[in-house]
DNA sequence: ATTTGTGCAAATCGTTTGCATCTGA
DNA sequence: TCAGATGCAAACGATTTGCACAAAT
């Protein structure tokens, strides 16, 4: 232990990430933290559990692919993360939890931010009966251009 | 066998569901056919393979699961249904091809279309570079208000 | 010390697939 | 007849869970 106190080369500051953590009710255990250094660290990001594992496996963090999970659906909760749907088959987390929308490439399954400045959504019907709208979601779909024409 | 073939209630005709799915490439077999009248015979639906499996046998008509999916997905191929991606752990299937978007509540796993005429997307940024559009999806996610205020 | 988190492996759940059998043209 | 369908059960991949062990306060 001599790292991770206060040096100042953080991405986030010196202990920011501890103290996320802690503001959100969650300890900072070594993989949490590790896991949340990962995720906030370097500007928005789309993970899936799978290619968090991997990459904090490849960082050298011990963790185990339950965990991740286990933390990922902790920081959602926490309001840390947002999950999307887009894809039936892997549940994709995004770190900008701010309103905004996003394209996906369905050839790599990458999922791209979109500011939300980009999108209006106008004339929106009215919610069925007793119901209120909680968000709005809008997913454009790409694909690469086979070749120019 | 007394009911099937002519009578003259069928909700889309007499034989109109087999000249759908021929017309879509698709030979009527007495559970496609099954299936595409339940799908197809009364108005837009939303399924899951399991809603619509739990239909069709409640409806008598002997199907296993497994066909079911595969039919959805020849189905959905054919561009008779369009698969909707909503709920990350299921897959729900809508009978309205048509240009068009979703309510989803969340609490009771249920999509309900929303007319084309009553969204408009605007100010699209561009796509990522070298990618076209396929497609783009809207679905206004609600929750039916607690209790009246 | 207690409480909370973590890892592993087994259990689940939706979905897909292999293969023998059956059916429609 | 014979390609194409169907059913079942086993295979699968993503995700969850139970429980013994380890770490944080």
């Amino acid at each position: 232990m001599h790292q991770s106190a206060s040096a100042g080369h953080a991405h986030r500051g010196p202990d920011a990430i501890g103290d996320m953590l802690r503001r959100a009710g969650l300890r900072p255990t070594r993989q949490r933290a590790a896991l949340a250094a990962i995720l906030f660290g370097q500007g928005d990001r789309h993970v899936t559990a799978e290619t968090l594992y991997d990459e904090a496996r490849q960082a050298g963090v011990p963790v185990s692919l339950a965990t991740v999970y286990n933390t990922l659906h902790q920081f959602s909760d926490a309001g840390l993360l947002r999950a999307i749907a887009v894809d039936t088959t892997r549940t994709h987390f995004d770190t900008n939890t701010g309103d905004h929308h996003h394209f996906y490439l369905e050839a790599t399954n990458e999922v791209i931010d979109m500011p939300a400045a980009f999108i209006r959504v106008e004339n929106l019907p009215d919610p069925p009966e007793g119901c209120e709208i909680t968000k709005v979601d809008v997913i454009v779909r790409v694909r690469a251009v086979a070749n120019r024409k």
